[in-house]
DNA sequence: CGGAGTTTGTTTAGTATCGGCACAAAAGAA
DNA sequence: TTCTTTTGTGCCGATACTAAACAAACTCCG
C-alpha cells in the first residue's frame, strides 16, 4: 500500500493538495466518515481513501475500519474518521490583564494538559514570555508529546509583518514591544520545536469559535468581546482571519456609540471602548470596582444575581443598547451572517437577547442583514484554543511539508 | 502543438491550473512578458510557454516573438504579451440616475465601443434593462465580436443570491427590484451569448480601479464614492470583492459622521449620506441645486471654478471633515493599505488633499494605518468597467471552461 | 434465512499538469 | 569573434488525480 518510499522531490515542495483540506475537514468535525470526507471534497472515493491513509500514516488521524455503532442508513458502514489522540500536539499560551497560561493542544481543538497560570504579570514582555514558554516547555516535557508549533494570544492588536503589541493597555507592556520575535526567542531558548506564532487575543478567538465552537459553518463571522478594558473585535471570512493589510483590521473600540458619552483616550467621546467594557458596566450600576476579582467577573457576579436590581438592570439595558448601536454599524459595513459575543458582551445577551437583537435589526439597513444571529460563544479559553490554531495553521495548509 | 484534440473529460472540468492565473496577469498588465509570466506565475518556463501558448490558441492573448524594442538588460529578448484586441468582448452596462450606457469592453478593460447613452430614465426596470441591452446588442453586431458575457452596474446595494436591488433610490425604481433576473431575461431575449451579472455600481468600479487603475497592487483596497445621492463603499481583498454574507457589506451611507448634523431616512441624524453628497456640499455653500446638469456637476463647477468664494470653501472644508472623520473610522475597521475617491469624494481630495489626509491621520488609532494612502480614482467609467471586470471573472477563473 | 438493493472501500488503468533537464536561440559584453 | 546571460523548446518522468469495475458490508423484505 503506498509505498510512498521513491523519489519524493515534487512530494517535498507541494504534497498531495487534498491532503491540507482534508485534515482541516477532520481537524474541525465536518468530516466524521471517510464518505463525508469524500463528498465534502469533491473527489472521488479513491481520492479519499489515498488522502486519509496518509494522514493515517503521518500519525494525524485514525481510520476506524471496524464495524462501530450502526450507520443508521443502509448500505456498508463508512470507516470512522478522528484525530489522533496520541499524536503532534501545539503549545498554546495565553497573556491577559490578570496573569497567562499555558497549555498542550492535540488536533480538534482539545487540551491536553493545562498549566494552572500565574496571577502575577511583570511589566517585562521577555520575563512573563519566558515564564509561560518555561510552563509549555514542562508539560511538553511530562507529556512526551512531539511538538509542532507554539501560538500566543496577547490582549493587544498585533501589528503584521512586524509582530508588535501597540495597545497592550491593560499589561502594563510598553507600546510597540515586540511580541512576536520575543516569543520566538523564548520558544527556541526552550528548545521547542516548530515555527512559533503571536496574534490578538480576540482575534483567535473567533478563530477558535469559528472551527470548533459557535461559529462553525459560518462564512463571514464577527465576533465582539470584553474581556477587562476595551472592546475587540474579529472577522473570519471564509475560514480565514481577516486582518487588514497590516493586521489591524477590527479595531472596533472607537465606534462612537454614544456621542455625550464618556470621554476616551482616543480623543473622542462615547467609544464603544469605554461605553460597552466591565467598568463601564460598574459605573452605569453604580458599584465601585472592588478589590476581589477581575472587573469581569464583578460585573457577571452582578449580572447574574443581582438583576433584579433596578440599578443594574438599568445599566445593563443602556450598555445593551450603546452595544447594539455599535454593532448595527459593523453589520452594516461587514454583513456577517452570524454575531458571536464574548466577555461581558456574551453576558449582556445572555441577560436581555431579545433587546439587543431589537437593537440591532432597529438601527440595520435592512431587515434580512438586521436579522443576522447574535450567539454566545461556546468554547472555554476560546484565545487559548485559537492559539493553537495559529500553530497548527502550516499543518492544516501542508501536513506533509509541516512535519518534516 | 498541443495536439489537444484528444480526450477532454477532465480537461472540460477543472482546465489547465495555472490558465486562469496566467490570464488574469495579461488583463491587468502584470505580465508584458512571458518571462515576468514565468517568474510571477511561479513555474518553470516550460510550463509558462505551454500556457501563453494555448492562451495564444483560445484567442485570448496574442504572443509577439519578433524582436521588438530592445528589452534593456542583456540575454535573448523575451517574447511580448499582450491581450488580443481582435478577440471576444463582454457587454458593459450601467444604470444611474441621469440615464444608461451601454459598451462592450475587451480583455485589459479596454473599451472597444460605446453608445452615447440616453437621459431618460423609466420607473420600470425591465424597460430601462431593455434599452440599455438592446444599444448593447446594436453594437456587438455592428462589431461583429463574439460576446462571452455581460455585466450590469446600478446605483443600488444588490442582494445575493437573489440579485435584486434593495435601495434603488434615485432611480426611482421600486426596493426589491429582481434586477438580475430581469436583466439576464434582456440578455437572453436579446440572443447575447454567455452569462449575465448585476453588481453594485461603487463595488464595480472598486474592482476596475483595482484591475486597471489607482488600485493596482493593492491587496486590501478601500473604495468610497458618492455620485449622485447617497455615499457608497466597496473592499476589494486579494483581488476579489467583498461582498459580505449577502452582497451588503460596505454600505458605508450610515456611519455617524456629526451628531448634531442633517436628519437621514434611516432614521438617524448626520450620516455620511447626507452629510457628504453632492446636496450636502450645495447646501453648505448656500446654492440651491440649478436645473442644468446633474447634482454632481454642480457641485464640481463650484468646487472647480469658485473655490476662492468663503462660502465654497468653507463648505467644501466641512465636508472633508465629515468624509474624513467616516473614513477614518472605516480605516480603523478594514485596516486597508490604500483608499480610493471617487465623484465628488474625489473633488474634495483634490480640492484639500493636506486637510483630508490630516482628518484622518488624526482620528485613526494609529499613525501607520493612519497614514494609508488616500487617492483619486483614474478610470474614465469605471463602474462600466468593473461591470466588465464582472462579465470577465469565469473566463479569468477557467478560460477552457468559459469558452466552450 | 437468503437474495436484492444500497452504500462504501479497493484495485487497476489511464491521464492532465506540472517539474527537471538538456539544448537551442538571441541578445549584450569583452 | 567568442563568452556570458537570458529566454524558449522538446522530452521524460513524477504526482495527483479520474474513471470504471469489482469486492465488501450493511439493510430491507419476502
Amino acid at each position: 500500500m503506498n509505498g510512498k518510499a521513491t523519489t519524493t522531490r515534487t512530494r517535498l515542495e507541494r504534497g498531495r493538495s487534498a491532503l491540507g483540506p482534508a485534515l482541516e475537514l477532520v481537524h474541525t468535525g465536518r468530516a466524521p466518515t471517510r464518505a463525508v470526507l469524500t463528498s465534502e471534497l469533491g473527489v472521488t472515493r479513491a481520492t479519499a481513501g489515498a488522502v486519509a491513509a496518509e494522514l493515517e500514516a503521518l500519525g494525524l488521524i485514525r481510520v476506524d475500519s471496524r464495524p462501530g455503532a450502526a450507520a443508521g442508513s443502509q448500505g456498508r458502514p463508512s470507516h470512522r474518521l478522528a484525530v489522533d489522540d496520541t499524536g503532534p500536539v501545539v503549545l498554546a499560551a495565553q497573556v491577559h490583564a490578570d496573569g497567562f497560561r499555558a497549555a498542550l493542544v492535540a488536533l480538534g481543538g482539545r487540551t491536553v494538559a493545562t498549566a494552572p497560570g500565574c496571577v502575577t504579570v511583570s511589566s517585562d514582555p521577555a520575563q512573563v514570555l519566558g515564564e509561560v514558554v518555561a510552563e509549555g516547555a514542562a508539560l511538553l516535557r511530562e507529556s512526551g508529546r512531539r511538538c509542532v508549533g507554539a501560538g500566543l494570544a496577547v490582549p493587544s492588536a498585533v501589528a503584521e509583518p512586524e509582530g508588535t503589541a501597540l495597545n497592550p493597555l491593560h499589561l502594563a507592556w510598553p507600546a510597540g514591544a515586540p511580541v512576536r520575535d520575543l516569543f520566538v526567542e523564548q520558544v527556541r531558548a526552550a528548545g521547542i520545536e516548530g515555527p512559533a506564532f503571536t496574534g490578538n487575543d480576540v482575534n483567535l478567538a473567533a478563530l477558535a469559535e469559528h472551527r470548533h465552537g459557535a461559529g462553525r459553518g459560518s462564512t463571514q463571522l464577527l465576533c465582539v468581546a470584553t474581556g477587562h478594558r476595551g472592546v475587540g473585535g474579529a472577522l473570519v471570512v471564509d475560514g480565514r482571519l481577516h486582518t487588514g493589510s497590516s493586521g489591524l483590521a477590527l479595531e472596533v473600540g472607537h465606534l462612537t456609540v454614544n456621542p455625550e458619552g464618556r470621554p476616551c483616550h482616543c480623543g473622542s467621546r462615547g467609544c464603544l471602548d469605554v461605553e460597552t467594557d466591565p467598568l463601564a458596566f460598574l459605573d452605569a450600576a453604580g458599584r465601585d470596582p472592588g478589590p476581589e476579582g477581575s472587573l469581569l467577573e464583578q460585573s457577571r457576579d452582578l449580572l447574574r444575581t443581582e438583576y433584579a436590581d433596578r440599578s443594574v438592570r438599568a445599566a445593563a439595558e443602556e450598555l445593551i443598547d450603546r452595544l447594539g448601536l455599535g454593532l448595527a454599524g459593523l453589520v452594516n459595513i461587514l454583513n456577517p451572517d452570524r454575531v458571536i459575543l464574548g466577555g461581558l458582551h456574551r453576558e449582556l445577551l445572555d441577560a436581555d437577547p431579545a433587546r439587543l437583537r431589537a437593537v440591532v435589526a432597529d438601527r440595520s439597513l435592512w431587515g434580512r442583514s438586521g436579522s443576522v444571529p447574535i450567539l454566545a460563544c461556546t468554547l472555554d479559553h476560546n484565545s487559548l484554543v485559537g492559539a493553537a490554531e495559529l500553530a497548527w495553521q502550516p499543518v492544516l495548509d501542508d501536513p506533509l511539508a509541516a512535519l518534516t
